[in-house]
RNA sequence: GGAGGGGUGCCUGAGCGGUUAAAAGGGGCGGACUGUAAAUCCGCUGGCUAUGCCUACGUUGGUUCAAAUCCAACCCCCUCCA
């Protein structure tokens, strides 16, 4: 196989970004001889985005990097109806004040990945709301309802899936695809946008639009997918115990997301280190290398990296820091979750289940003592097993604090004040 | 509109009058082994300062000493027919 003639989809390739590509070879000679404008498409039902969105994010950057001008559309719009594909679980109906919180808190992750501005390169966030709350039924219909055959939409694996499990599937739902089509259009027409991103999942609807903009405007568009990432154990990607892995610092913090990185498993780290920063081709080929133990030493780089890319550098090295001391050196670090607890209330003893609870290492009373009767708890390092164990002011250490410990990883500190 | 089937804990899914805070698996948490990895093995997995109390099997009533289990109405879902 030739290489790719443009950086873009040679970076692409490459890093291990492409899954599937509508014309690979004509974006890839568009590529070399103009600013290709593409955009991915988020939904704002969180005030976070999440590591499953980081794949697409990602590319992003490198197109910009490569030399291209990113959109990233925010569904203000889309989201107002509520995302129907997933389960048939009840939709949140947001307001329009909390869907552009939300929009303007995703904003900020995306400060960290492109550069903003008005130049021919610089990325702009549009919001598909601005078109789709104008749309009017019948001329919707008639304009875009046309380009569109039952029976082709029935072929499209969201629909036909869904079907085919003889699960339940609205005329709301029914209609999304149109809408997304109808945003690649309108972005096409809009900005000059020829190429739509995102995950694989997305195809179909990526399809659509690429349709919809040949028949309603005679416009050439591309799409391109990621593969969906999992981990080597076949789990979906940044699903843990706490939830979802959050890229914003309010939702997740810089530590974890250090350490959510850090215990990556061996198998993923090359892959991991090429999707998720942006070192080298050969520094990464040298880290991927490393054998038994040695992984370790590129796992730090991953965590190193990844955390720098999203949250500063700063915001990493602290990270690293802190967890070098509690996990290579032993030392008690100030960098933990910390909680503040009146003096007094110390003075007349806490059990330890409750205070376990209190800084968030167990979710309730009974949870803390299960986790002391399972041998889980430790303060200030040394394991309590009996159930009812009371802490007062006695556990406070040399550094002013006392360190409560749930299992090996998880740690914080009780400050009191 | 008619005829059937079904709604159980984070998820899947058993139970079909008391021994049921509810089998089993998954997931999660903790322990052992390691390298803050994977695999494996073991324990835990509703809340409450707790040999007890409270809340839970779609909703609301009822039968019963006793109901997730029986009855009624209602809500929701699925299949077939129209």
């Amino acid at each position: 196989m030739s290489t790719h003639k443009s950086e873009f989809i040679q970076t692409l390739v490459e890093r291990g970004f492409l899954h599937q590509c509508t014309d690979l070879e004509t974006v890839d000679a568009r590529a070399v001889k103009e600013v290709i404008t593409a955009y991915v498409g988020y939904d704002a039902t969180a005030d976070s985005l999440h590591i499953g969105n980081l794949v697409s994010i990602m590319m992003l950057h490198w197109l910009q990097q490569t030399g291209h001008q990113p959109i990233v559309l925010m569904g203000g719009g889309t989201t107002k109806v509520g995302d129907p594909s997933g389960k048939d679980e009840t939709r949140q109906i947001l307001t329009d004040e909390k869907i552009n919180a939300n929009i303007s808190s995703i904003r900020q992750t995306f400060d960290s990945f492109l550069t903003f501005g008005d130049g021919s390169q610089d990325a702009i966030m549009v919001n598909n709301a601005s078109w789709l709350d104008e749309l009017a039924y019948i001329p919707l219909l008639r304009d875009i309802g046309r380009h569109f055959t039952i029976n082709r939409m029935l072929t499209f694996d969201s629909v036909k899936l869904r079907l085919d499990r003889e699960q339940p599937l609205t005329f709301l739902e029914f209609n999304y695809m149109i809408l997304q089509a109808y945003d690649f259009l309108e972005l096409a027409k809009r900005h000059d946008c020829t190429l739509q991103m995102g995950g694989s999942d997305q195809w179909g609807n990526i399809i659509n639009g690429i349709e919809l903009g040949r028949r309603a405007d005679e416009r050439e568009l591309y799409g391109l997918t990621t593969p969906l990432i999992t981990t080597a154990s076949g789990a979906k990607m940044g699903k843990t115990a706490a939830g979802a892995v959050w890229l914003r610092p309010e939702r997740y913090t810089p530590y974890d997301y250090w350490q959510f990185w850090r215990n990556t498993e061996d198998a993923d780290v090359g892959r991991f280190l090429k999707l998720f920063t942006t070192l080298p081709m050969d520094e990464i080929a040298r880290l991927d290398a490393l054998q038994g133990s040695e992984i370790n030493d590129a796992k730090k780089v991953l965590a190193n990296a990844a955390t720098a890319l999203l949250h500063g550098d700063d915001a990493a090295r602290e990270a690293a820091e802190t967890s070098e001391k509690t996990f290579e050196s032993g030392v008690t670090a100030d960098g933990l979750p910390t909680t503040d607890v009146p003096k007094a209330e110390l003075e007349s003893g806490i059990p330890l289940f409750a205070l376990l609870a209190r800084a968030g290492l167990a979710g309730s009373n009974g949870e803390g003592r299960r986790l002391i009767k399972g041998g889980g708890a430790r303060v200030n390092d040394i394991a309590i097993a009996e159930e009812t164990a009371e802490i007062s002011s006695d556990s406070i250490n040399d550094d002013g604090v006392i360190k409560l410990s749930a299992g090996k990883k998880r740690h914080a500190l009780i400050r009191p004040v």
